[in-house]
DNA sequence: ACAGTTTTGACAACCGTTTTCATTTTCCTT
DNA sequence: AAGGAAAATGAAAACGGTTGTCAAAACTGT
């Protein structure tokens, strides 16, 4: 697996916001590309696999996509306008969730964390 | 909406972990319960809109729904194994999630938090 | 060039959820 | 109690995102 799967990573990669399967397939279309529905989920997943691409489920339940700029764990800060995102360190969190789960007897802790708001340049209208 | 609504409702407080909306179906019915699944969907929706039931996405998309214990917000500390799941407050992660907003300009803040591991009683096995 | 392997994409199947709509139940007014 | 409006219900169909199928196409090394 490669060809299509570097153009999906290089589609994530100029994208400001998490993009859904769909909307990647139609952006890649719609530039002329011959790919199929089929290949962009396959890609999107095998990216996921090796941890170069985040995703996140919207809350309507649609999986949506973003290449990470860095390759820390980190979480993300998503306007829900325009869906521009920010990714954000959490030190803290991270710390809150082992001991969170520590005081519990929780083992092999995993976790997710998902901040939404309305950006600086969404709020102004 | 009342009937039905109560009927979910104290399924899922009699619930130890989280349960999808076909699971209690299948239980109601299996109990006799003359109910629809489109009911049960009702039903969940209601609550959640009331703020009495708490949903949450699993990695495959399907939601979840369980009865808050606490009428205050919290987070979820869920094992993967088994699906027991402590309702835990956070002080530390909210002004984090506060914080790490203002920040970056973000308004209106909202933030899903939710840590995953194996518990106690799990990890023995 | 050849055989073997991997990747691809059109299409169908799937699965959870929502919509539709006709029927039933509940509630309110006589 | 009777009648009628309003809300609730459930079977079935529609929907939307995702995954499976399978034959064709693109690579691979020899
Ligand atoms: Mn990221
Ligand atoms: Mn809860
Ligand atoms: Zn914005
Ligand atoms: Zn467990």
């Amino acid at each position: 697996m490669s060809r299509s799967r570097d153009a999906v990573h290089e589609i994530l990669r100029r994208s400001e916001s998490f993009r859904s399967a769909q909307d990647i397939f139609t952006e890649m279309r719609s530039d002329g590309a011959k790919i199929g529905l089929t290949t962009v989920y396959r890609a999107l997943q095998a990216l996921n696999d090796d941890g170069r691409v985040d995703v996140l489920r919207t809350d309507e339940g649609e999986a949506v996509y973003r290449a990470c700029a860095s390759d820390l764990h980190h979480h993300h800060l998503v306007c829900r306008r325009c869906g521009r995102t920010e990714e954000v360190a959490g030190p803290d969190v991270e710390r809150w969730a082992e001991a969170i789960a520590a005081e519990h007897g929780f083992a092999d802790i995993t976790h997710t964390v998902e901040v939404f708001g309305t950006c600086a340049s969404c709020t102004g209208r």
